[in-house]
DNA sequence: GTGTTGTCGACTGTCGACAGAGAGTGTAGG
DNA sequence: CCTACACTCTCTGTCGACAGTCGACAACAC
């Protein structure tokens, strides 16, 4: 039976990564101010893993702190919304064109394996969180360390916009859906056989494309 | 021994900022061990402080966690200046073009007294400071949030680099020096009159043709 | 000499505690 | 009835302490 490396300093991780899914998910009211002893006792921890927790979630856009220190997450606007897809503009194209440069096999899989799953997704709920690992997958297949961590400023971000618009349990019209699953298929073709310009444009108008159909932008 | 005590009040965010100045200072040197209780008494503080400190550095790639917690100061690669470049390619031209669509007198104003800075530096460790806080202050200027998070992931590694490179104190060559002057004010004036395409185009290729001054970068 | 085992020191992750500050509340006085 | 004040309660920022773990090094066995 070969022997895996043990789960190390896990606290601080596991509570980071429960407060994300918790803040993602909803669970934590946004607007409400958290109180570290409450998350503490809630979680069986002492405070010093919920802190270092909150300060990774501050810099990922998913809590924020007011000028007194108390921790609430954010409640996103249309304004907020649009500042990310700005940017999300200049990252996307960017990361498809590398990661056609590059041509990773493994990561090359990994997309596939998401598109078939988010093929197979009917809700938003379902479909989303999907579509939000394709984009990163893609980011990952960059091979950019740097342009990764532009990412994950967003990436949650995301997430927690649609949550907080409350329509996660809305059906996926079979129209969109398709369209999504099929430019998706696209990029990742570009990606795959190199041709680098080809994904960068693909990127960009998938992603103007779904902007198109949120009207409130303005 | 340049890491002085702090003041008491927000003694996270001093340590902070001491440990930042001291990284790119190059006071704290790259690959050797930071430990945490040396840290504490340098700063004549806790560790609580430091540890905060620490997490948002390495989230701002300021410093390094290695797989069992011990936290180091990155040494920089050619590799890793690549990326930060192909990044700051798609950032730079975004906040020029979204700032001259903005046109905020304030913004305009702290960009000249920069460029005005600019212009009287004489060696590179005056100038590089100066040409990052330019380029922050263009990011700024964006009004885009998300996308100042994104430059702050990337600013200081960029000191960092220049640090490492041991070139601080070259003196500028007055052809190189003169040009990055023209250069910044061209770019100001498009932002001024909300050319913004004008911008855009001016910043993407100010950096560029940084880069190109960077022949070991292949 | 080489490989193994035990010991020592240092460091990280985590915990509980305390002081200061602010918000809310109840009360005394006008 | 309304205002002002004091009290309480909770929270954050910070601190010191402790346990588990790892690397270095010495002692030891083969």
């Amino acid at each position: 039976m070969p022997l895996k490396p043990v789960n190390r300093g896990s606290l601080a991780r596991d509570v980071r990564s429960q407060l994300s899914r918790a803040i993602v998910a909803g669970d934590l009211p946004a607007g409400a101010p958290l109180s570290e002893p409450a998350l503490a006792e809630k979680l069986g921890v002492s405070r010093a893993p919920i802190r270092e927790a909150l300060i990774e979630l501050e810099l990922r856009g998913m809590v924020e702190f007011d000028e007194r220190g108390r921790t609430r997450v954010p409640t996103l606007t249309r304004e907020d919304l649009r500042e990310i897809l700005e940017v999300r503009l200049a990252i996307d194209p960017l990361a498809a064109r590398l990661a056609a440069e590059r041509r990773d096999a493994d990561s090359l899989s990994a997309i596939e394996r998401n598109i078939d799953a988010t093929s197979s997704s009917r809700t938003l709920a379902e479909l989303s969180p999907r579509d939000t690992e394709f984009h990163g997958l893609i980011v990952r297949a960059s091979g950019n360390r740097r342009l990764l961590a532009c990412w994950n400023v967003l990436e949650h971000q995301i997430e927690l916009w649609i949550t907080q618009m409350q329509r996660q349990r809305e059906a996926v019209s079979p129209d969109t859906h398709e369209k999504t699953v099929a430019s998706h298929r696209e990029i990742l073709e570009a990606i795959r056989s190199g041709e680098s310009g080809q994904a960068e444009t693909l990127a960009r108008r998938h992603l103007a494309g779904w902007a198109e159909t949120m009207p409130f932008l303005r």
